[in-house]
RNA sequence: GGCUCCAUGGUCAAGCGGUUAAGACAUCGCCCUUUCACGGCGGUAACACGGGUUCGAUUCCCGUUGGAGUCACCA
């Protein structure tokens, strides 16, 4: 038995979303579990999308995911080159299309563009439609050879029978077989002399031994043409495992194009890499108990690419949200400290003791599960508006509210040490005093002095972060406000 | 439109012929509640539909409906 070999195989043209993100772990996973090589490989035949930059993005991001690849452009292994423009410059493909052309396999094609164009049919939904008449395929010995003296431009393409079926197997979707003329005969080699990603990608994949292909199911149904490659050559067909599609909320495929997340986007936004490769993990694969919080060990001792799912999966960016909670909460706090420095000097204008912030940002982080959103609260703080409501949970009115600010803001007032202990021990004494509960004394003082119900830090918090001034400020308009009501 | 795939709550999902159909997120309600240290309890909510096969279908088969993907000298 062969060591396996995965391969993540993008094009660099732009950031990796989530779908792209959750195919490399997927493949990272499957080679890792059984202790194969995971490999990187660059597709960049097509030069109009090349995008400057894409491959360093890409090499950046796997990095920070932590998916090491076994080998890729920066790490040779012995397959090398892993670039697709610079294995073509071996002649590599060429020379494996000259090889299906004289079996028969491929043919050289003349036809210019117009005339493909002429082939078009259009269709309902404005979607033009076309299938290759396999036009070139008829010409002679001498046409060709007269052609290619001239130097007239021309592409390879697949000579696919117009009889018969095509069967291939899939470990999750099972076998799956399409009518030969269903399939177009595809471009193998375009006039530039670069090849189509669907020929590299077979010649590539079996010369680079790759034993295990997995990638998105929007491949499922060009499959049948890959398997018609390996079987021209003579060669093995690799175990095909295609992905579940990862959609967005109203069901469409993710995109670069449509702007959907990207893996920067969120670590931009204060997730954290954990969080988001956790919860990329489970869409789409459940292990056989209910965990749901998983390192990267885990999942690489875990992941058994039987249980990936068939159906696709949406994302959902509130349930990451939740898990990214998770491990903020579990996070030693100096590293936390380090990560959410950036934000706090970014948000926090006033000289304040960002440390002492950042243990309340972090012991109240389920409000904001992700740090830019918990920060952000901290910052805007000054902003807000000063708002009354009645919380009825705390069995609270808005005469009792005024009751206890009322008899609150001269103890404020008199309160020279304004940091959190000392603000809570005068209201925990003054509730004593009362006999009231805690929460019946802290609501409405929160809510006056942050004006939002709902807050990520309580109310001695605020106004330690407000200071004394503007935390008076707030009450007594607070009261105004309720006296009004 | 052709072809391919998919179909359990709003979302992720378990289930692989017999279950009161798990669990998580979200949502709703109750309780607790500044930090130092954590929330707890409960509710609403699903097998798309119609035929088979079977003693028995969420589970197997067929059809219908719905959704998605794909149909380039893009990957």
């Amino acid at each position: 038995m062969n060591k396996i070999r995965t391969r993540y195989a993008p094009s660099p043209t732009g950031k990796m979303h989530v779908g792209n993100l959750r195919s490399a772990l997927y493949e990272f996973l499957i080679a890792k579990h059984e202790g194969g090589d995971f490999m990187l490989r660059i597709e960049d035949t097509d030069q109009e999308r090349f995008v400057e930059g894409a491959t360093e993005i890409i090499y950046r991001t796997l990095e920070q995911a932590g998916l090491r690849h076994d080998e890729g452009p920066d790490r040779d292994g012995g397959y090398g080159p892993y670039v697709q423009s610079e294995r073509m410059k071996t002649g590599i493909y060429m020379k494996y299309a000259k090889e299906l052309i004289e079996k028969g396999e491929a043919y050289y094609c003349f036809c210019d563009r117009e005339r493909l164009a002429s082939l078009k049919t259009e269709v309902m939904d404005g979607k033009e439609i076309s299938v290759y008449d396999k036009h070139c395929l008829s010409l002679s010995g001498e046409e060709v050879a007269a052609n290619l003296a001239a130097g007239k431009p021309y592409v390879i393409r697949q000579n696919i029978p117009n009889e018969g079926t095509t069967t291939f197997h899939d470990e999750l979707y099972g076998d799956i077989t399409v009518e030969n003329s269903e399939l177009d005969d595809m471009i193998l080699i375009k006039s530039d002399g670069y090849p189509t990603y669907n020929f590299a990608n077979v010649v590539d994949d079996h010369t680079m031994n790759i034993t295990h292909v997995v990638r998105g199911n929007e491949y499922l149904s060009s499959s049948p043409k890959y398997v018609r490659l390996y079987d021209a050559f003579g060669w093995q067909v690799p175990v095909y495992i295609h992905l579940p599609l990862i959609t967005d909320e109203n069901h469409k495929k993710l995109s670069k194009r449509s702007g959907h997340a990207s893996f920067e986007d969120l670590m931009e936004q204060g997730f954290l890499k954990e969080a988001v490769i956790n919860y990329v993990a489970l869409l789409g694969w459940s292990p056989e108990d209910n965990q749901e919080i998983f390192s990267l060990e885990e999942l690489i001792e875990k992941f058994d690419y039987h249980r990936i799912s068939k159906s696709p999966a949406v994302f959902d960016i509130v349930k990451l949200r939740w898990m990214n909670g998770e491990y903020l909460k579990a996070m030693d706090f100096d590293v936390f400290y380090e990560m959410a420095k950036p934000w706090l000097e970014r948000a926090l204008p006033h000289g304040l003791d960002l440390r002492r912030i950042a243990e309340m940002v972090k012991t109240r982080i389920e409000v904001f599960p992700d740090i830019g959103g918990q920060v952000d609260f901290f910052g805007k703080l000054p902003e807000y508006d000063v708002s009354m409501y009645t919380h009825k949970k705390m069995k609270t009115t808005g005469e009792t509210s005024l009751e206890v600010l009322k008899d609150v803001l001269p103890l404020l007032e008199a309160q020279e040490d304004f940091g959190n202990d000392a603000l809570y021990r005068t209201l925990l004494q003054y509730g004593e005093e009362k006999g009231y509960k805690t929460g019946f004394v802290m609501w409405p003082i929160r809510t006056a002095v942050s004006g939002k119900q709902m807050t990520p830090a309580g109310a001695t918090e605020i106004m330690e972060v407000l200071g004394k001034e503007e935390a008076l400020r707030r009450i007594r308009a607070g009261i105004e406000k309720l006296q009004a009501a």
